[in-house]
DNA sequence: GGGTTCGCTCAGAGATCCCTCAGAGGTTCG
DNA sequence: CGAACCTCTGAGGGATCTCTGAGCGAACCC
């Protein structure tokens, strides 16, 4: 295969494919339609094929077109529930992956029942980072997984992140992260040698309704510098002006 | 055989599968749509395959189809009864087995009758862990056991569960749980090394019409770990903001 | 070299998360 | 029918996490 027949995403990582290597397929279900913007956005960043519906209705004649190996869905929506809705695209494709997105208040309600078939949900507000993680972990407990960098395990240099078990390790050593902390690390591993702002970086860490200064991302990186590169060679370095890189020891 | 080849669980556990490696088969009967769809769900991430159906009829067109290694049978069905049905199943498929769902004042003769055949009951309203436990004893003991490390044994480190005998031991020594207790640290268990969010866990352990908060789990993990980390070196550990992990000792 | 901008770090307030205790109500079993 | 056990609720308290603000130093620009 032709390296520019390779599915890439635009941030030129290997994407995650389907077993055929055509790109991963997937439906944005969500009544607000900047947030389905936003998430459209993040998903086809990763190279995958998106589409989005604004009911439940739309959303089953979505999934009846495009036959998606994924759905993101808001639990509330104007027409129907979102269980109802998942019956229905279970009907459609029985081996669809759902993450849903449902309010805080939501949780205990409705939820019950719904991570037990594999399924997952994450709830507002959330950040960029988490609902493509928890898509990516999905698409791969399903089989999607043809990347090779393949299984939950993320490698660079020598700096090492398991996400399942949520453990990362440098050189062997065990680091321990707080959410925030495991989330930076996380997107700058995903975009090693590569700079990110600290804009970019505010905009898939945190979620989508963080009011606050940039100023946040310059002390998490300095937290993570105490626990990563602490007395060892940096991995995380500054580009006054640009952002952060991550780069592996040479 | 490859190892892309073999039939694991969505979970990456090996799964349990038939004599000639495929995947079990098993049919759903309940005319809870809500509930047949969560059961699904469960089954088909423990990497069965799986059909449901609303009543007798579609029970016995289903079967004819898949020959399903295991039946999961509501006894109240709209049509007929599911003791009718067990014997219509019995016709198609002699050797299948099956797990009764039963309300808890079910008459104590008919469950009896179940017994006598071999086959299991749970009564509703059940836990997911109990059902996918109660099938694979069923399964296991009906010689659907292809999977290495087969036998109600399963061990973390020096942490030691008998199935069966509803039996614990941490380092050899006996460790008495409560139902609930013994359930949860199945459910931990069976997924070693794997933070298993709060959600994750009360949607497993806890029966499907629960609905209280995700602080029974909290409580219950410090109930577990009084008697199974007492004094030794901590196998449970929390994962801030995430969850809780089983690890063996290293 | 001096002023300015940019980034790093410390300190602390407030929020959040988690653990544990105590006890009510239900169930089981003798 | 009573005792033991089990499950769950609620509250208190402690630990951790997140973010703001401010001071300081380094890099940059003229």
């Amino acid at each position: 295969m032709l390296v520019s027949e390779m599915n890439t995403t635009r941030s030129g990582r290997p994407a995650l494919t389907r077993p055929d290597g055509t790109p991963v397929r997937v439906l944005v279900v969500d009544d607000d339609p900047d947030l389905a913007e936003v998430l459209s956005g993040a998903l086809r960043y990763e190279g995958w094929e998106v589409r989005a519906a604004g009911d439940g209705a739309s959303a089953l004649a979505g999934a009846r077109e495009l036959r998606p190996d994924a759905v993101v869905l808001d639990v509330m929506l104007p027409d129907t529930d979102g269980f109802a809705v998942l019956r229905s695209l279970h009907e459609v494709k029985p081996d669809v992956c759902v993450l849903f997105l449902t309010a805080r208040d939501t949780v205990e309600d409705r939820i019950a029942g719904i991570t037990a078939g594999g399924d997952d949900y994450v709830t507002k507000p959330f950040s960029l980072e988490e609902v493509v993680a928890r898509l990516r972990g999905l698409l791969r407990r399903a089989g999607m997984a043809r990347q090779q960098e393949e299984g939950p395990r993320m490698t660079v240099g020598d700096l090492v992140m398991d996400e399942e078990a949520r453990e990362v390790t440098r050189a062997g050593d065990l680091v321990e992260l707080s959410p925030t902390e495991f989330e930076l690390l996380r997107f700058l591993m995903r975009n090693p040698r590569r700079v990110l702002s600290k804009a970019q970086i505010l905009d898939r860490v945190w979620s989508y309704d963080f009011g606050g200064q940039a100023h946040v991302v310059e002390l998490y990186i300095s937290y993570l510098r105490k626990k990563v590169d602490a007395g060892r060679v940096p991995m995380i370095h500054t580009v006054r002006g640009a952002g952060y890189v991550l780069k592996p020891v040479v």
